[in-house]
DNA sequence: GGTCAGTTGGATAGCCTCAG
DNA sequence: CTGAGGCTATCCAACTGACC
């Protein structure tokens, strides 16, 4: 009955075990702060700090004291701000946010000097301390401005980006025809939702078996299936019934290619 | 949708007590 | 004296819900 899960705990307890000893994680400590510490030692070839509890900072490299922190938010969370509770005084050079999302796919990689968050005011009061909010930081995430070199950029792939621009590429996507459809007029979103989608606007290239290519653009919601430009839908209409599935693969520059 | 305040809960370090 | 265990302060991040 608990099969699965017994084996499940038995790969995490196992995993968790194999990590420590590779030295990813050094205590029981939350893993979201441990990972992301790890991740920006190992990029910066930095040493972490032996004591877990080091006041100001995490760890040290070319000279430089970091102080990491880790977000993976849940897709429910809408914070975006880090808790900043240091002064002028304290003892860290750079400030470093990585978030994840819940999967621990990489989003961002903000990285700014501690002067420099002082020089631009930066910080925002809270009842309980201070916060720095992501929304100012937009300029200093380096996850894709840096020149990463290709020892980097393996470390990185570990918890490659959920850009979806990249992901996007040459992805197969298949939408089911539903019913909703054919018989409401595109309005109402059909309970099944595709689990992903081209954003909203991105350009599509339809190229129907024999037929000339169409150029139009998705005008739907991310993951829902609801198609409503007229060409699309004349396609689709012409050549598929409820039921059928409709594959497509998006090429780059945010175009979709029809499959079948 | 983003911001904000407050709450919750996991974790560690350091200090203390106490039994052996 | 020593080690185990309890307690407290502190740190850290997620979550919730109100508000704009």
């Amino acid at each position: 009955m608990h099969q699965k899960k017994r084996e499940l705990i038995s790969q995490f307890i196992y995993s968790w075990k194999q990590l420590k000893e590779e030295g990813v994680i050094k205590n029981q400590k939350d893993f979201t702060g441990q990972i992301a510490e790890w991740l920006i030692a190992e990029l910066y070839n930095g040493t972490l700090a032996e004591n877990g509890k080091q006041k100001d900072w995490d760890l040290i490299a070319d000279n430089l004291k970091y102080q990491v922190k880790g977000h993976a938010k849940s897709k429910t969370s809408k914070r975006r701000d880090t808790d900043f509770n240091y002064n002028m005084n304290s003892e860290l050079d750079v400030f470093v946010i990585v978030v994840f999302n819940e999967e621990f796919k990489l989003k961002n990689i903000f990285q700014i000097s501690k002067s420099e968050i002082f020089e631009k005011k930066l910080i925002e009061n809270r009842n309980k301390g201070s916060v720095i909010l992501w929304s100012k930081l937009e300029n200093y995430d380096i996850l894709r401005s840096y020149k990463w070199n290709k020892r980097q950029m393996d470390i990185l792939s570990i918890f490659f980006t959920d850009d979806d621009d990249s992901k996007i590429e040459c992805k197969t996507y298949k939408i089911k025809i539903g019913k909703d459809y054919w018989e409401k007029g595109y309005l109402t979103p059909p309970k099944k939702a595709l689990s992903s989608l081209p954003p909203e606007g991105t350009r599509i290239i339809l190229r129907p078996r024999n037929k000339k290519e169409i150029i139009c653009n998705l005008v739907n919601n991310p993951n829902k299936r609801i198609l409503s430009n007229l060409e699309l839908k004349d396609y689709i209409q012409q050549n598929f019934e409820i039921g059928d599935t409709l594959e497509f693969e998006m090429v780059g520059d945010n175009k979709m290619k029809i499959l079948n």
